[in-house]
DNA sequence: ATGGTGGACCTTCCA
């Protein structure tokens, strides 16, 4: 089964582009975020066209996730079931897809260390461990993949020090992701690559950041025992950011990863 | 160079 993520930072911007990317990687589910879409202009019907199954749980200007899959959709939950208020942003969405549950996650931003967005940021990693709690069990068959927005090591950052009093790295919220892999949840990357060789997934749009490779690696593929045990390929898809033919890129790449069960 | 780029949208916010 290979499983794929990508930030695709407007899919109305960047339905050609998630089109051609879907015909040459073959995934069998895809996690989207920042989809910027209300639920009523998510092109369904352009995904179903290439095979796929699909929900979407956006709100319009910002946020989004979705989940494709061609190899079954099923009990698909928006949000977090903790209990508690409805989340302000649409940002996470699961569905069980041949037997793996499968979340799409858009982590906050956080903006600047100590904003109130930081904060909501610190609080969402903890609702999302909260719903692990309260629906999951850490022996099932469950992957969580999306954007992050928190590098989890150094070496996952072109240059720590153009990171030093910035988000993403800071060590707090380091902890909030560790609370969501003490679950029973690994970074499948690391797995297949001890050491990063350089291998980023989101690069700034400004400054030549892509092509000086000067990015950080945020989005990650985050799977229970039971799956890390069949992985046998990580890859952060640095061709794929452009598809074929170069234009109207996303600031993030398409990241997969494959694991040796039948989908 | 309080810069740079890109997407939302309508003048400014967000990443």
């Amino acid at each position: 089964m290979r499983i794929a993520s990508w930030n695709v930072n407007s899919l109305n911007a960047r339905l050609p582009r998630v089109e051609e990317w879907l015909q040459r990687l073959e995934p069998d589910v895809v996690c989207i975020q920042e989809t910027k879409l209300a639920n009523d202009s998510f092109p369904a019907l352009a995904f179903e066209a290439l095979g796929y199954s699909s929900a979407h749980h956006g709100q319009g200007q910002w946020n989004g996730v979705a989940i494709l899959s061609r190899v079954g959709l099923d009990d698909v939950v928006v949000d977090f079931a903790d209990g508690g208020e409805p989340d302000v942003d649409a940002r996470v969405i699961w569905a069980t897809c041949a037997g793996v549950r499968v979340a799409s996650v858009y982590v906050p931003n956080g903006r600047e260390v100590d904003h109130e967005h930081y904060h909501y940021k610190l609080a969402w990693l903890g609702r999302l461990r909260a719903h692990l709690d309260a629906n999951h069990s850490a022996d099932e068959p469950l992957a969580v993949l999306g954007d992050f927005n928190i590098a989890p090591e150094d070496d996952d950052v072109w240059d720590i020090n153009a990171f030093a009093g910035k988000t993403h790295v800071t060590p707090r919220e380091r902890a909030a992701l560790d609370t969501i892999k003490e679950w029973g949840l690994t970074d499948t990357f690391r797995h297949i690559w001890p050491e990063n060789p350089g291998l980023f997934s989101y690069y700034d749009y400004t400054a030549g950041r892509f092509h000086k490779r000067q990015g950080i690696r945020i989005d990650l593929v985050l799977a229970t025992q039971t799956l890390i045990d069949t992985a046998t390929s990580a890859i952060v898809d640095r061709n794929g950011r452009k598809a074929w033919d170069g234009n109207k890129p996303s600031d993030h790449v398409p990241i997969y990863a494959d694991f040796a069960i039948d989908a």
